[in-house]
RNA sequence: GGUGCGGUAGUUCAGCUGGUUAGAAUAUCGGCCUGUCACGCCGGGGGUCGCGGGUUCGAGUCCCGUCCGCACCG
C-alpha cells in the first residue's frame, strides 16, 4: 500500500492525494462510512457506491469479533466476501471500545480482557490476537490497539496510558510482521498517535508512532470530550512532525465544519457515525446548516429536501414527507437521512479536494464553514 | 323503565382502607448524539379528577342527586 501526495494548498496544510490499495485508489482527503458490523446502517453497497460515492468503508475489529466471529469469517473468505463489497475496507481494533465500554473491561499490560455486551461472555484482545483477528476479517487497513484516553484525563493518567500504547504498538507491528494475509492481497496498519490534549505526549506519540507507519499514521483520542479548540490544537501540533508521505487520519470525526478545518490543518482521512446515526435520528447536515426533520416547521414544506444534495433523494423526496415518515417512526426515514448524510459527506471531502487542487481551499473553506453549523 | 360497571392529560389508563404541589404510557413540542452497547437518549408544555350538593380539619377517593357511555334484564 502506499500513498501519494498530488497537491498542497496554498494558504493551509489541506493536502489531496491517493491511497493506493489492491481493492481500488481512494482519493483524499476522503470520508469513510462506518459499517461496524459490516452494513453501513440502512444503506444500499449499490448506493453507497454509485449514489453517494464511498471509496472506502469501516468495519469494527470488537463488534465482528463477537458477530459472526472468526469461524464464519473465515469460511466466507473474509470480509468483504462476506458482505459482497469490494472496494476498501478499514477496521478499527476495538481501542475504541475499550474507552466506551468502561465498566466491562479491564486494562492490563498484556492487553484488554472484557464481557461481552451481547451475552456477558468474557474475552481477552492482546495486540498479537489482535493482528490475527484483523487478519481474518481481511481489512485492508488494519488499526493498532490502542487505548483511547478519554478526553478530560489528566497529564499523569494521559502518560501512564500512552505507555500503555506504545508497548502495545510495538507488539502489534511484531505481531503485524510476523504474519500473512490470508486472502491474497495485502494488508497494512496505522499506528495511533494517542496523548490525549497534552502537545508534548502528541509529539512523543508521533514519534513513537512514525517508527511503525508504513503508509499511514491514525490521529485518535480526539473528539472524546475535550473542547473543539483543543483537538485543532493538537492536529496543528502534530502537521509538521508527521512526514507529508504519510496518510494521516483522524479517527471519529467529525461534524461537516470539523472535517473542513482538520483539513486545513493537514489531514487526509476521517471515519465518524454522525451521519448515519444523527441521520437516524432526525439530524440532516446540508451546506446551509443542520436541520431536525422532526420539527414542526417541516410538516408542510413540500420542497426537495436538499437543493443542493447530490444524492437522488434530495431531489425526489420533500422535506413534508420525510418529517411523516421520523414522525410514523418508520425505518425509511433512516434511510433517507442516512443517505442524504453520506451523500452530503463526500461531497464535502470531494469539493474540498477540487478547491485543494485548485489552490484555493483555505479561503473556500472560510466562505462555507460558517454556514455548516447554522441550524435551518 | 330496572340493575350493574364506568366517566381522571389529546388518547389509553394507574391512583390501596380519604392525607404533601394528582401519576404512567403514548401523543405533542424542543434539545442531544463525533474510531456505533445507540431507528437511541434527555427535557418542556398539557388535567376546573363529568356536573351540582353533602360529610370531614382535609374528598379523585365516602354519601346524595344529576348528566353521559357501555353491558345485561324487562
Amino acid at each position: 500500500m502506499k500513498f501519494n501526495l498530488i497537491a498542497k494548498d496554498k494558504g493551509s496544510a489541506a493536502r489531496a492525494g491517493e491511497l493506493v490499495t489492491d481493492h481500488g485508489t481512494i482519493q483524499t482527503p476522503i470520508f469513510m462510512p462506518v459499517g461496524t458490523v459490516g452494513s453501513v446502517k440502512g444503506v444500499y453497497h449499490r448506493d453507497l457506491k454509485q449514489d453517494i460515492g464511498a471509496q472506502i468503508i469501516l468495519g469494527n475489529t470488537y463488534h465482528l469479533y463477537l458477530r459472526p466471529g472468526l469461524d464464519i469469517l473465515r469460511q466466507a473468505g473474509g470480509l468483504h466476501k462476506f458482505i459482497s463489497w469490494d472496494r476498501p475496507i478499514l477496521t478499527d481494533s476495538g481501542g475504541f471500545q475499550v474507552f466506551s465500554l468502561t465498566g466491562i473491561r479491564k486494562l492490563t499490560q498484556e492487553g484488554c480482557t472484557f464481557q461481552s455486551h451481547i451475552d456477558g461472555s468474557r474475552h481477552t484482545f492482546t495486540p498479537e490476537n489482535n493482528v490475527i483477528t484483523q487478519r481474518v476479517i481481511g481489512a485492508d487497513i488494519m488499526m493498532a490497539l490502542d487505548e483511547c484516553c478519554p478526553g478530560d484525563a489528566t497529564r499523569e493518567y494521559a502518560a501512564k496510558s500512552l505507555k500503555l500504547t506504545h508497548n502495545w504498538l510495538e507488539r502489534y507491528a511484531k505481531a503485524f510482521h510476523e504474519s500473512e494475509p490470508l486472502y491474497g492481497y495485502s494488508q497494512t496498519f496505522f499506528p495511533i498517535i494517542q496523548g490525549c490534549v497534552y502537545p508534548d505526549l502528541r509529539v512523543q506519540a508521533a514519534e513513537h508512532a512514525l517508527k511503525f507507519a508504513d503508509a499511514g499514521i491514525a490521529i485518535g483520542g480526539l473528539a472524546v470530550g475535550e473542547p473543539t479548540e483543543q483537538m485543532y490544537e493538537m492536529i496543528e501540533v502534530l502537521d509538521p512532525v508527521i512526514p507529508q508521505d504519510k496518510a494521516r487520519y483522524l479517527m471519529g470525526v467529525g461534524t461537516p465544519a470539523n472535517l473542513l478545518e482538520a483539513i486545513a490543518r493537514g489531514v487526509d482521512m476521517f471515519d465518524c457515525v454522525m451521519p448515519t446515526r444523527n441521520g437516524r435520528n432526525g439530524m440532516l447536515f446540508t451546506w446551509d446548516g443542520i436541520m431536525n426533520m422532526r420539527n414542526k416547521k417541516w410538516a408542510d414544506d413540500f420542497g426537495p429536501i436538499d437543493t443542493k444534495g447530490t444524492s437522488f433523494v434530495d431531489s425526489m423526496y420533500s422535506r413534508a414527507y420525510l418529517r411523516h415518515l421520523f414522525i410514523s417512526g418508520e425505518m425509511f426515514a433512516a434511510q433517507i437521512a442516512s443517505e442524504h448524510n453520506l451523500a452530503f459527506y463526500l461531497d464535502v471531502v470531494r469539493q474540498a479536494r477540487a478547491h485543494i487542487l485548485a489552490g484555493d481551499f483555505a479561503q473556500w473553506k472560510e466562505s462555507v464553514v460558517k454556514k455548516l453549523t447554522a441550524r435551518l
